[in-house]
DNA sequence: CGTCTGGATGACACTGAGTTTCACATGCCC
DNA sequence: GGGCATGTGAAACTCAGTGTCATCCAGACG
């Protein structure tokens, strides 16, 4: 018999026994037989929702790599560091958005390692975005190992983002948007030696010496939020 | 009918029959009955030995596991950069000591999502070993933001690591193990810059200013080497 | 020589995820 | 009303993975 209409939507209904059941009675031991029948739907409804159990634990992550993309696409050459730590912060600010439920994910995906390889390569997903455009970036912008570089950077944006993102998953911070403007600050002060340690600062062609001056007499949380502007001027 | 004493193990032919059929028709299309069918074993033998069908593809990666962790744990403080840079090539010599085994294994991974995310899987298992020693290295050294830096460092190195593992099992490079040092002597003099980047030198508690000089009119394959060496004193 | 025993194997039944196919209901447009 | 697309249910099917029990074979021991 089809529900009434002021029912909520069979996918909210779905999702929300799922992550119940898991609760309840963990990750494995929860068939969708019994998720189905909680939410008051046909197993035939459920797998042409999520088409695996897995899925239901990780709804619209194809609507944020859209998103990251977007973003990403709209980046110039000049600009690619801010590009990235921008699309960066949508991720993060995703996890945000859903509050409760992401730590609920949390909670799931570091007891089935089924599920914490799921979402391990979701990241990879945003990551190989980020390889990608920075790999274009830089080879436009030149200079040596372009390749190495692009994926170093890649790789050192999502880290330092989920560093920040466990910590707000396990409650450790209040402040996940301060934290993660300043990791982000790292990194990119970081990448920005990378190029000249590697031997190829932007648009130097030929030998030289650099020099990178950086006072300490100032707290980390001082300095980086001025790097950052500095790197963006 | 048990087999004769001259037949290869039950093992062996379980694997062989395994990459073959994955070869001819596609892992997907494969299924354990014919497998085992071909390795003359039940299915009982095959998942007694291999615990799922994903695992034929991955064999022995505890054994390595346990070899990184032993070069890790005899790494100390002052040479850390040299144990992980040692650990990660102990890495990069099992994956050449497989040949073509190796490359096999490459292209199902890329062709099937389930296994590449198995391997990306078992690649964050070593960068988390590489992490945990890092970050108690990291921690007796001092200097601020431990976690993340441990963080960073781990990631870089199994990027890099990555980087040129993935060009041999291209067969874009006949160099792997000079590339691989290559690579390494870059990513830890990056790391070297990090703490002094993000304003805390090794044993430098107070304030003051940090200067980094990096001479750059040799190429890059002459400097590298020079650094790592002048690293490793 | 016979027997016992532990480890490896095979046979078989069972659970549960995911697919496929067909049927049925609803809503919408012409 | 007659199509027509979409969302849903029902049921049978495939296959991965688990659990149980019987069997076989090796070497140990009397």
């Amino acid at each position: 018999m089809p529900e009434t209409s002021t029912e909520r939507p069979a996918r909210e209904r779905m999702v929300e026994a799922a992550f119940a059941l898991f609760d309840e009675q963990g990750y494995d031991a929860t068939t969708v037989e019994q998720i189905v029948e909680r939410a008051r739907v046909s197993r035939s409804t459920f797998f042409r929702a999520f088409g695996s159990k897995e899925d239901v634990i990780f709804p619209r992550h194809t609507e944020v790599q859209q998103r990251i993309e977007a973003r990403l696409a709209s980046g110039s050459a000049a600009t690619y560091l801010v590009a990235v730590a921008e699309a960066a912060a949508l991720v993060l600010e995703q996890y945000l958005a859903e509050g409760d439920l992401a730590r609920s994910r949390y909670r799931l995906t570091r007891s089935v390692p089924a599920l914490r390889d799921r979402e391990v390569a979701s990241m990879l997903g945003y990551q190989r975005l980020f390889r990608e455009h920075v790999r274009g970036w830089l080879a436009e912008l030149g200079g040596p190992d372009v390749d190495l570089r692009a994926e170093l950077l890649a790789v050192a944006v999502v880290t330092a983002h989920n560093v920040v993102l466990r910590r707000w998953l396990r409650e450790q911070t209040t402040e996940p948007r301060r934290e993660f403007d300043d990791v982000m600050a790292t990194v990119v002060s970081m990448a920005r030696g990378w190029g000249e340690a590697t031997g190829g600062g932007v648009g130097s062609a030929g030998g030289g010496t650099t020099v990178v001056v950086v006072h300490t007499d100032r707290s980390v949380d001082e300095v980086l939020p001025a790097v950052r502007r500095a790197l963006e001027a």
